[in-house]
DNA sequence: TAAATAAACGGAGGCACCTCCGCTTTAGTG
DNA sequence: CACTAAAGCGGAGGTGCCTCCGTTTATTTA
């Protein structure tokens, strides 16, 4: 792995300055519009406010399928940083309340870009492994860490509350959806510390 | 939900002449330009070689999907008509073998059709039951009639034909894919043939 | 620093999608 | 028939997709 923090495939040439930057560009750019408008957002709108050509889009995701992939893994590379940040700032079991909390905001972009997404999922297999993998790890280590500070009980593991969270998942698309799941997290994670250094 | 649903086969309220006109010989142009062009054919098109404006299609059928739908469905019920029609015409196990040469038509078609009944199979869960339920029924009673007649051995169903039969999906994309699967069938017609009346 | 070269840019143009709404046709009714 | 309401029609028009290629720019070389 290189340490480029936005490069997807591994050992690529490196772009020129300029094809690097406005790559970035349109990354950030097309992350928020597929989060307010969803994945049909127009390709050309993200063009535009990346302030380059359709055919510069066009140049880095030959797709509109690229473009959600690579949004997505940035994504999920974001929520896997974040743990990493948050158990340095926070005491550890404030650390997972915290990350379960952006957790659900990663569910609700994933549910807005869902249609493409199981395109994406069935078709390129690694994508799934790999992006899971990594979600389950970074919540693994936060769990493992928590546990050890005898912060929450040592009982369970990270898969049981991936699970307890798979609620999330399931709970149909209302406009309360976030305050539910805000709940959910405070009452697992009450439950979690219930019983801590039992 | 009760509403809006494919109407083709069900009781819904009857449409004007001409609107039935137009719907018919659109989704008979459709068929056509689908197996030619594949299903990204050109909805205007269809619209303008069925003779009707672009407005007609869209009023019939809101979505691309729709209009696949309603094909799909439509060669599901050809394929099952010619088997009555080819068991009445001709012996059990003549009817047998051509209408396996349909089914070969058939599979060609809907892998034609791959990407957007991927979608439509797992979207619209009742399309699978049905259509996959009346295709195997009607290979059933050709299969049994050929049995009964003592055309063909015993000792085999349809299930067990059609997962002989299962070559023909896997089979490459190859230009020569129509012959290998008519000897494909041929070779299980022989199959079937020996050993009758034993 | 300047020239040379490869890499990247951008947007015009052509095609398809899909909506909207004024016009046409059909199917009743007297 | 004549008339009318409802059903249906159609295509202009606004938007998005994507390709193609002449122009611009970063990087390398001298």
């Amino acid at each position: 792995m290189t340490t480029e923090a936005t490069r997807d495939a591994p050992a690529q040439k490196p772009l020129r300055a300029d094809a690097q930057r406005n790559r970035d560009k349109l990354v950030e750019v097309a992350a928020q519009m597929f989060a307010s408008d969803g994945v049909d957002a127009s390709l050309e709108e993200i063009a535009r406010r990346a302030g380059v050509g359709i055919g510069t889009l066009y140049r880095h995701f030959p797709t509109r399928e690229h473009l959600v992939e690579v949004v997505y893994r940035r994504e999920v590379e974001g929520l896997c940083h974040a743990a990493a940040e948050l158990a340095r700032l926070h005491p550890a079991d404030v650390a997972l309340e915290l990350w379960m909390q952006r957790f659900v905001d990663y569910i609700a972009t994933k549910r807005g870009l869902a249609t493409s997404l199981r395109l994406l999922l069935t078709t390129n297999s690694t994508l799934f492994s790999d992006t899971s993998g990594r979600v389950s790890g970074a919540m693994r280590g936060l769990i493992e860490a928590a546990a050890a500070d005898g912060k929450i009980r040592a009982d369970v593991d990270a898969s049981d509350v991936m699970h307890a969270l798979g609620g999330i998942y399931s709970a149909p698309n209302t406009p309360d959806w976030r305050e539910r799941s805000g709940r959910l997290v405070k009452l697992l994670m009450d439950g979690l510390r219930f019983g801590a250094k039992g």
